[in-house]
DNA sequence: GTCTATACCTCGATAGAC
DNA sequence: GTCTATCGAGGTATAGAC
């Protein structure tokens, strides 16, 4: 399959971590903000450069073109997304692997921008020629992998039941995680996620959680 | 607050249900495989027109801008979906409207543009002055309103536990809904979204329901 | 009811001056 | 490193002939 042109992701050449690139780090901002509320295929880079303060060529000056500048915006995500969950130390196991979303949940709250932009590219990226198509694959793909480790772990301590369905489990999990922000992005502030994601979770661990002593 | 031009909602002219409109079914349909793929904002009338055999000026005869086919695609399909929900009779009750979802959701995995259609058209329309904006809101607010019913006539009933936190239980459902579709539609026939959903319906039996005797 | 032609806009990317 | 100018493509909508 051929694709159409300007929707490949270009790799931006590894920078030298060079001084003064506050041109660019801006551009990103700017992007982020923008893609999160009007999606990658809508928003012009003209409308980025000029929330950056540059003209649209000065802004294609520091990315060679707009999928680039997707990528930046998608890679600092995932990067501070990894560092919030993980830290420097190991993925969290068990039921802990799931209050650390309730965490994750809590923190995005106060940055509406960041949940934007996930809604908003993830459904377009679900074409196969979009330039995100194969982050979102990937962004998927760690996340079942980590939660579905998560449960095997918790089985075998013996805090999650032996015959708890890990996989619909995962699944379900990160549906509600995506649909509650679904929601809130469609209706800003009409709810609190952890709040209803922590009900998600008592029925959770109340029907595959081992029961307390 | 002014709307860009062209980004609101025109109703078309209530149509006198004269025959010989097939050419105008078949450009919705057109326009549903599109808009499932590409989105609204991505596909131009143009291909719709092509998809359709007429010109694209050929289809402005029958819808006086792109928005008015969006309504037109989104129209048919509330009307479909409610009629398989409810019938003619009653919209179900207690844990039965629970059920009947999982309904839908078979039948929908049958239709894969449907699923495409929700999820590329419900991102897009998190932007307030997206034509389907209004449409979206709706849509959430009644399903909603039925379930927040639906839970309430249980706990009347006796089959739901008075103290289920009715809000939270209804925004999960929903969030799960949509999150496996917007997994199911990444990854074409990754999993089934009527196993996954059983699972997590089961959870709510078990957490929220009262004891089978 | 359908077509061709066209007006008018926006966009991404490049060329080249400073 | 940033700008102006410009090209070429593609989009919506309208005018007007058949």
């Amino acid at each position: 399959m051929s694709y159409p042109p300007g929707y490949r992701i270009e790799r931006e050449r590894s920078r030298v971590g060079k001084a003064g690139d506050a041109a660019r780090a801006k551009a990103i901002q700017a992007a982020i903000e923008l893609f999160s509320t009007s999606g990658y295929n809508k928003t012009s880079i003209a409308e980025v450069a000029i929330r950056t303060g540059l003209s649209q060529s000065g802004l294609l000056h520091h990315f060679p073109n707009k999928s680039a500048l997707l990528s930046a915006v998608l890679e600092q995500r995932e990067k501070e997304d990894t560092e919030f969950l993980f830290g420097d130390g190991d993925a969290p196991m068990g039921w802990v692997a799931f209050d650390s979303l309730v965490a994750l949940v809590a923190r995005n709250s106060t940055r509406p921008e960041w949940i934007g932009l996930f809604v908003r590219i993830s459904a377009e990226a679900t074409e196969p020629a979009h330039p995100a198509h194969e982050w979102m694959l990937n962004h998927y793909l760690s996340i079942r992998s980590w939660l579905g480790q998560a449960i095997e772990h918790g089985q075998k301590t013996g805090e999650i039941l032996p015959d708890a369905p890990s996989e619909a489990i995962v699944r379900n999990t990160i549906a509600v995680l995506d649909g509650l922000q679904q929601q809130w992005v469609a209706e800003p502030h009409s709810m609190s996620m952890v709040a209803e994601l922590r009900v998600y979770l008592h029925g959770l661990r109340a029907t595959w959680g081992t029961p307390q002593r």
